[in-house]
DNA sequence: CTCGGTTGATTGTAAGACAATCGGCCCATG
DNA sequence: CATGGGCCGATTGTCTTACAATCAACCGAG
């Protein structure tokens, strides 16, 4: 799964030159996480051919590798837009991420590495400190470290392939949420505990620990949805 | 997630007629899933085109969807080729895909409606016969049907769709190892205690049958691995 | 036998063109 | 005034053509 690039592509490991389409489909990603783009705005293709200077195939094979994504949906001689995802849908997904995360928790207690674990101790406290400066773009930043040190200690790829595709269909909902007064002591809290069954290897309570944040986290998330719904209504949609 | 239709598109649900590249999509994954193409064949983008009639452009923009299914590697400038999965990540798919099969038997067990549970038991039955008339084609095809009516019980859309993904990454490795003497009676009977489990609504049950099943199905995909990567090392690459 | 350059094959990307289809608007009509 | 039908613009679906960039394999020279 090419996915985006974990880390931007290490020096000689991806040997040929980066092709145009793998950068415009990490910019096209980012629109839409970064809330650029929202659910159900319409991805016109000659917009998106002036707006980022490439043409129309390149856009097209594009498109379609966010459609298989579950980024974008392409509504057949309608077009592709942004992929608008209901309370059940925001369930179903959450579901499923949360089995891969108690999944990535257990591997990550039996074949994380000490450095992995450091690294994943690191990016809490990075974590920490952006929730206290209340700095949404710090705050998403770490986040998304944490969930890919998170996801790499657990040592199998195809598994962290899925995990962040999850994490980017479930991303808007960030966006609504990120900062709720008294939340992030809290979580940090749970990650502490996460990290602590993690470094004495015990799977199970490392399982435990992420269900239980998940279970805070998914009620602010769904939090997020209301809030994200709301906005939506109220702000009207441009596309109807 | 576009995927394969579950079905054929029912009369009325899909409006739109089907745009050509999701016919090519389904061809091309039929293809790859089939055996016409082995791992690491290469797919020359113009030998498609006259092969399945269409032009390079629909080639393109269908090698970019499966590609984001994991099912082909495009190299940069050498073109894709069929995704080459050696047997720790096979190991590493198997590990996700049971994960997800866990959830859907505890979501099965939990959510399946009478018709659900009664639709899986024709499917077993159904592959019961398959496997006693030593039928590739009708094994195949009812270890699918099983798998879908599976996935379908679950009521979870998303976790269907990457069930279905991560089956048809694998999927390679059933067609090596599809009759194994001894194999089928066994397996028939871990699945009717994995449906008894279900329709006694006991999602722990449920989930348990899954292990168990899984464990012995494991045995046999890796012998599958090793039959294929025998096959593959005498009969040579055609493309190395 | 090894190294290096040349060449052929294939992809990467672009531009242009045209048919098919959808959605919305306008108008006629009850 | 409400409703239905038909027209028109906008957009995608698909194909053709074109050319530069790159890789891989071959071949010849040392």
């Amino acid at each position: 799964m090419a996915q985006f690039a974990p880390r931007d592509s290490a020096i000689l490991v991806s040997a040929g030159a980066t092709p145009v389409r793998a950068q415009l489909a990490r910019r096209l990603r980012a629109l839409i996480t970064e809330g650029t783009y929202k659910p159900g705005d319409r991805l016109i293709e000659r917009e998106l051919c002036e707006r980022l200077k490439v043409s129309r195939p390149s856009i097209r094979e594009t498109l379609r590798q966010l459609e298989a994504e579950g980024l974008i949906d392409i509504i057949p001689n309608r077009g592709p837009m942004v992929r608008t995802i209901n309370a059940n849908e925001v369930l179903e997904l959450w579901e499923v991420r949360l089995s891969l995360e108690c999944l990535i928790a257990r591997r990550f207690a039996l074949h994380g590495t000490a450095e992995d674990v450091n690294e994943l101790e690191r990016c809490i406290h990075a974590l920490d400190a952006a929730l206290k400066a209340q700095d949404r773009a710090r705050i998403k930043a770490a986040k998304n470290a944490f969930f890919e040190s998170f996801a790499t200690g657990a040592h199998n790829e195809a598994l962290a392939s899925y995990f962040r595709q999850l994490t980017v269909r479930l991303s808007f909902l960030w966006t609504s949420s990120l900062m709720i007064p008294g939340r992030p002591a809290e979580s940090i809290g749970e990650q502490l505990a996460l990290l602590a069954a993690i470094r004495s290897r015990n799977p199970e309570a490392a399982q435990a620990a992420t269900v239980l944040h998940n279970e805070h986290a998914k009620a602010i998330a769904m939090y997020g949805l209301r809030v994200f719904e709301e906005s939506r209504r109220v702000s009207g949609g441009t596309a109807k």
